[in-house]
DNA sequence: CGAAATCTTGATTGAATTCAATCTAAGTGG
DNA sequence: CCACTTAGATTGAATTCAATCAAGATTTCG
């Protein structure tokens, strides 16, 4: 199966599955599977688009670069995203695998050509468009007006949200958390720090990738547009 | 007319003409243009989506507030631009007139079915949600990663290339820019100050939102993303 | 094992914010 | 018409949050 959608939770940017592309990629011939080791290039900026990615297992993150190697990434994709979708010829960001990663890939061309035909196919394709859009939306607020502690807690809980599990083990480093939220590597570092101390997560067995919740709802205090609390 | 796109340049985020969607307007029976006093909301963040709008005159700003005040301006949208137009049934954006502008509306409802039957139209739409979310996709390597100069510098061009006048005259003031660059309006103008003292921009005529652009070459190299110059 | 990678923490610096003062232009109303 | 207020912009000084520089700890891996 690909689908992993916590029943309990709404679905969220880059997770797209109930949305009923996975379906179309089932039907299409794929061409398979492919796995690309960490740190992988899997397609560069400006580069044609010829194939749409699922991740079946790993991570991948998208970014793009200043010419001085200033590195933005826009988004982490998990399990059951799909990435590298674009409207027009060519990708936007850069793709490489976080840690190795297997990825079920097919050809833009055989996705166009179904959602076409179908047109609860072609919904789907508009509503996975809309929901990176959202994405990138909340992104940006967070990125010109949130402080540093308040960056790492939205990011502890869309990871949570996403992964669906108190105890998450983050697959990206500091580095990449960083350049996702807009700061360096030892501010993040900080602010999971001051929130161990203040008691909302605990690091696990001294690998400081496995991170427990303790405290969702104090999490989210710390982000001023948390999601509300039931 | 609405299209005022200048035949040297290439389409932009959030300016759309050109790929027909006025024509869906021109075809659906509008309730015409409004009228909205400097200052007054359009329409609010979670409110339902009823009408999408074109600019007709003026300018008008999209934002996200947190909980205490902060704000992100996501997109301003000036003449001749769609928006409001959401793919759900709720605004994630509230929308304020800049300065008095005019704006045609037409029912979500109409364009959807004109959509539906159209798939001339329907692409239309597809390109410019496609179009918000490059634009988007741009802004958070902005957001995340340049600095204020570089904001500023980048936040010219983008006007100049959307007015396609040297000679620009911003309808917007310097909170508002701010608020779009995740920036104070003291570091906006100290920038622009910057920027003037270096000879890029001359302010014009004692009215600080006249600007012209002496280099835009020049100006293009305080952006490290900058346009490619040819 | 030794080297490289990753993370944390401390000290210092620095870019942008905050606080504050001034200036100009544009109303507003007596 | 002019005093007075208000809005917007600039500039200076002080502060602050995050970046940078640096060291050390721990893990991972060839």
């Amino acid at each position: 199966m690909f689908v992993r959608i916590p029943t309990d939770r709404r679905p969220q940017p880059n997770t797209l599955d109930e949305f009923g592309l996975t379906s179309a990629f089932n039907r299409i011939i794929g061409l398979g599977e492919f796995t690309y080791r960490k740190g992988t290039e899997i397609f560069g900026e400006k580069e044609p688009a010829v194939y749409v990615y699922q991740v079946k297992h790993g991570a991948v993150r998208s970014y793009k670069l200043l010419s001085d190697g200033r590195r933005q990434i826009g988004a982490f994709h998990l399990v059951g995203d799909i990435f590298g979708l674009e409207n027009g010829d060519e990708h936007r960001f850069t793709a490489e695998a976080v840690v190795e990663t297997v990825v079920r890939l097919i050809k833009r061309e055989s996705l166009q050509l179904v959602a076409a035909k179908d047109a609860v196919v072609s919904h789907n394709l508009l509503s996975m468009i809309t929901r990176n859009l959202e994405h990138a939306e909340n992104h940006m607020l967070l990125l010109g007006r949130k402080t540093a502690v308040e960056r790492v807690a939205a990011f502890l809980l869309e990871m949570d949200f996403r992964t669906g599990a108190d105890k998450m083990s983050l697959p990206m480093n500091r580095l990449d958390i960083a350049d996702y939220l807009g700061l360096t590597l030892e501010t993040v570092s900080r602010a999971l720090s001051s929130l161990r101390k203040a008691g909302v997560l605990t690091f696990l067995d001294h690998d400081q990738r496995e991170i427990m919740l303790n405290d969702r709802r104090r999490l989210a205090d710390f982000d001023p547009q948390g999601p509300a609390q039931p």
